[in-house]
DNA sequence: TGCGCATATAAGTATATGCCTATATACTAA
DNA sequence: TTAGTATATAGGCATATACTTATATGCGCA
């Protein structure tokens, strides 16, 4: 069994910096149960897309969350390649559940389902 | 055996919000070995003492380190009663070992030890 | 008391952050 | 091609952050 890298100060500070703002650590906390595209989370955080937009850049820009695309719309998850992915998944695991939010967007009709 | 409590999204992230600057995340893991006082951050990140009284400052005034004066120092250690400090303990386990630093401080003779 | 060391606070400044509106791009479907 | 929807980018603005220097406070000891 090789012993598990430390990840270096710097990544992880960038990390947690992400991580550090609270409507981020909720999306995270949300795409650590469903993923999600950007118009979703327009709906649930009530905030201009160009906004919602800048925070998925920014946690894609240095790969904690990861697109794809599906017609219409980009999907978004976590990305089990992010080098901080255990930190994430721990630090996500202390949080409670956001569920409730994918309720009121089911309740709205605005669950996006691309199958 | 009694659930554990879901951290608040509020209270997480402000914790990880001062995680997330380097020079504070260092110092936390550095505290999660080693009691420091000020004047040692100082040495060792080779910045200005009000800076550092600044960050630890910070940190104090959410719960995550407390101090303990001993004599003309004010010797700071991370805070096992703080809510968040299971994450914090995570987080700083994924991250290396920092003696380097205390190394060179008693190297250079500026280890504090007040006993 | 008065000096020296450790720490804290105040005030100023440059940069970073997070939001907005306006606009551009990408895809779908008529 | 054209309209409609989803997303990204550009630019601007207000606030937050992280540093600095100057000064105040707290403690130990002669």
């Amino acid at each position: 069994m090789v012993a598990k890298e430390a990840l270096s100060i710097d990544k992880a500070s960038a990390a947690l910096k992400l991580m550090g703002d609270k409507t981020r650590l909720t999306m995270l906390r949300i795409l650590a149960d469903h993923d999600c595209c950007v118009c979703e989370f327009v709906e649930i955080f009530n905030m201009s897309q160009p906004s919602i937009s800048q925070h998925v850049r920014k946690m894609k820009d240095i790969g904690m969350i990861k697109e794809q695309r599906r017609g219409q719309w980009i999907m978004y998850s976590l990305n089990q390649g992010f080098e901080g992915y255990e930190m994430l998944q721990q630090v996500l695991h202390q949080l409670p559940v956001q569920d409730h939010h994918l309720e009121e967007l089911i309740q709205k009709g605005k669950r996006i389902s691309c199958e």
